[in-house]
DNA sequence: TATAATTAAACAAACGTTTAATTAGTTTTG
DNA sequence: CAAAACTAATTAAACGTTTGTTTAATTATA
């Protein structure tokens, strides 16, 4: 286990972290970051030894793992298998509304990022997703509950997609429905709310009904 | 209308956009796409005016209009509303997987760009997708086939983010499943099927089905 | 008094763009 | 038709900034 981070380093993640996200990795300057923290640049390196080693940092303590939640959704004998599916849908929503900036920045990342240590990191969490996806949908279908053909890899494209191009055109959203006025944390109320209901249809009507 | 561009224009903004889809605008210097097309470095200013409006004519050639496509289902009177609604889904699905480089950026582009005019190009182009299948859908409505809850800009998310995503871990899932033997052309034949069906069947059961 | 934190300054490299000179291509003119 | 004049295309070099990182000196903490 890393060592605690003082909160000087943890104010310069910060401040990474929404300068990525809004502005992209390369567009974001060294000195942005430290000025907009109001801490000298150099305290950068210092701290973590490169700006590539930093971006690593925010990616080694924002990743979301679900693989515990998973199991023990699993192991719950509480639940049907389709309450299961709606709580992982509805744990996967509330984790990347709850981390907006970093999935951002891992939106970008996916397509521009060359380092290989972001990139294993990655490949890491695209991995246990699937096998997450994989391991619950299979426990539905053992259970007789679930459809026989379905197209795991597919149906996790549409949580992940759907969650992930509503968190990139929210601002849009917004304006678009004359929403202005609604005070931020109401609008993403609303936007989990809708979010969980639309993507329970789809999960409910794809792995239950008869097509 | 503008002026059609020379060979060497062609040139120069096919290999911008090669490379920002592959290192993002700012990971890519000017001096990259010159030496990458093999055409001097100051071509791009003397060409395009900066990197900026480079960038810019991509979005210009290769932004998607999907309305005239649109116009034509609505006016159709030998398809029923889900019938155009599935040829709908086939169009872009094709759109997107034949700008696939094109639609890598504009993902990217989505979260960090900052240049009025190409943010003013892509809320059109928002707008437009938005106000296309609000049409296709009243009209499904109207007609009797579609149910009347439909939360349209949800179900909208879903086409979008399921074909981004599916396009942006691509690569991913060839991996994932074993097919690096199979050919591009034949990969992307596949994708493309896996991804009309599974789209088609969430949109009739959204559309259609009691849920 | 030793170790850690912080600073302003300096570093070389890379950035987008401009310049001024040269080459290529076209048009005008005797 | 050929020479001259003119415009467009192309080049290498230079421009002034900005980049990430390092240095060496200073301040704070233990």
């Amino acid at each position: 286990m890393k060592p605690d981070l003082s909160s000087k380093q943890l104010q310069l993640l910060d401040t990474a972290e929404l300068l990525f996200s809004k502005k992209g990795f390369d567009g974001t300057s060294v000195r942005d970051i430290a000025e907009a923290a109001g801490i000298n640049t150099a305290m950068i390196s210092y701290y973590f030894g490169s700006k590539e080693k930093l971006m690593e940092e925010i990616f080694e303590r924002k990743s979301m793992n679900i693989r515990e939640k998973v199991d023990n959704l699993i192991k719950d004998e509480t639940m049907d298998p389709l309450e299961k599916m709606y709580s992982l849908v509805d744990t996967y929503i509330e984790g990347i509304l709850q981390r907006k900036r970093f999935h951002r920045i891992l939106l970008c990342e996916q397509i521009i990022n060359q380092n290989p240590h972001i990139i294993g990191m990655m490949e890491k969490m695209k991995t246990r997703n699937s096998e997450c996806m994989n391991d619950l949908i299979r426990l539905g279908q053992k259970k007789g509950m679930f459809r026989k053909n379905i197209d795991i890899p597919m149906l996790t494209n549409t949580l992940v997609g759907t969650v992930s191009h509503t968190l990139l055109t929210m601002d849009f959203y917004k304006n678009y429905h004359h929403l202005e006025s609604m005070k931020e944390e109401e609008f993403e109320r609303l936007l989990k709310k809708k979010l969980s209901v639309h993507i329970k249809n789809i999960y409910k009507a794809i792995l239950t009904h008869e097509l």
